[in-house]
Formats: structure tokens, C-alpha cells, sequence
DNA sequence: TTCTTCTATCGTAAAATAACGATGGAAGAT
DNA sequence: ATCTTCCATCGTTATTTTACGATAGAAGAA
């Protein structure tokens, strides 16, 4: 994954309310609307559906109309990618100094 | 780690400069100062300080006055409690369905 | 002392983010 | 056809972020 794309999500999932976001829609079986989010946070609906659309937006989650609704669900092989690329990341951040000084490469 | 404290780390990590930053930091078997970070990248040694300090308020790096410099390095266990708190957020994030979805459990 | 180097910080400007209320249109329900 | 529900989007406001140039102060060099 590329810095510009890593960051990105990093960004997105960068806010209390979208970590509190993935778990509400993770956490029910069935799909789930913005109404059902919403109520369960303290916010307005407009504001749910926009912290919606930066998840969106950052392909971590998806949209699909049912009927008068709109059900999101999240992106699971995404977000798995997305723990790769951070672990791959950390990684490689670990293993640059690996080389020079070798005191550093246990600490990961 | 807390949901505000991971979030926090999440955004200070989110923008390909300061993941670029962190690469250059690492990649020092000396450390490293501002100047030299500034030398590395195409942007203004006033805007490269910025970057540092929403890194230094997340407490991924940390500075050292040494002389006239100031010198910053990685702090590892930082990036690898990011690592792994990360880690547990995606897979308690995985774990919740599992009970209620068991085709979700095997992606993770 | 004087000069240079380094860099955090200030001031500024542009853009993005986060929150809200209001609204309009789409789709079921009556 | 009318009513209700759902919700993305618009407009607004306040805050934060990102970038820059300018600057001042600290520390070493001459």
C-alpha cells in the first residue's frame, strides 16, 4: 500500500467516533442504516452520514440501498489489508536501523 | 490503548510526510536534526518543524537539545504499543461478528 | 565580541474537518 | 394520492491543519 493510500486511511480511521463507528457496524449481524448508528451515538444524523462518507470515501466501508434505506457494512478484506500495510510499515521502519544498529532490531 | 489516545496516534500518523519522516528518522544510524530532515524533503524548514511537533504531541518521537541542534529519534516502544494496539482494535473488531457471523471469523 | 548556524515560534493564508439544522427527493406505507 | 421515513447533501460556523516567510534567541565558531 502506498504512503498516499496508508494515509489515508489512517486519517479516516484517525477519529474517536469512526473507531466507535466500525464497532457498531461489526458488532450487528444484520446491516445496518445511518439511523441505527446514530442512535447510538450522541450525534446529529447529519454528522453520523458524514463521518460515513470519510469511511466511504477511504473504501473502508460499503454502501448498498435496500429499499428506503441505506445499509453500510465494512470492508473486511480492507481493513485487513489496512493492518497488513500498518504491520508491514513498522516493519520495515524496524528493519532500515536493523542494519546500522543492531541494538534496535529486538525491539520490534 | 484508548480509543482517543489511538485515534490521536492514527492522525499524527496520517500524512505521507510525517510517515516519510519517521522512515528518515529511522533510517539514521546517527540521529538526526531538523536541517537534515528539511534536506531530504522538498518543503520549508518551518513547515518540516510542524510536522515534528504533531509528532512529538503524539509522543512517536522525541527531541534532545545537543548543542546548538535540537535532535529527534523514533521512540520504538511508542510505535510498537501503536502496533499493537492497532492490532487488537481490528481483531476485537473481527472477534464481535464471529460470535454472531461465523463466515466473517475466517477473514480475520 | 561578532558572526554564523540552527530551529522553534509567530503571523498569515488557504484548505480541510467537525459539528449542526434544514431540506429535498426517494421509497414504502396507508 | 398522501403520508411518513430515511438520509445525503447544502449552508453555516468554528476549529484545525498545512504550508510559507520572517524572526528571535540560543549556542558554537572566528
Amino acid at each position: 500500500m502506498e504512503d498516499e493510500q496508508l494515509s489515508l486511511t489512517l486519517r479516516a480511521l484517525g477519529h474517536p467516533v469512526r473507531l466507535e463507528i466500525l464497532r457498531i457496524l461489526m458488532a450487528r449481524a444484520d446491516s445496518c442504516c445511518c439511523n441505527d448508528i446514530t442512535d447510538c451515538l450522541s450525534l446529529a444524523q447529519s454528522t453520523v452520514s458524514q463521518h460515513l462518507k470519510v469511511l466511504l470515501d477511504a473504501g473502508i466501508i460499503e454502501r448498498e440501498a435496500r429499499g428506503t434505506r441505506n445499509n453500510y457494512c465494512v470492508c473486511i478484506d480492507r481493513l485487513a489489508a489496512f493492518g497488513t500495510a500498518v504491520t508491514a510499515y513498522l516493519d520495515k521502519l524496524g528493519r532500515v536501523p536493523a542494519a546500522c544498529n543492531p541494538t534496535l532490531a529486538s525491539t520490534f
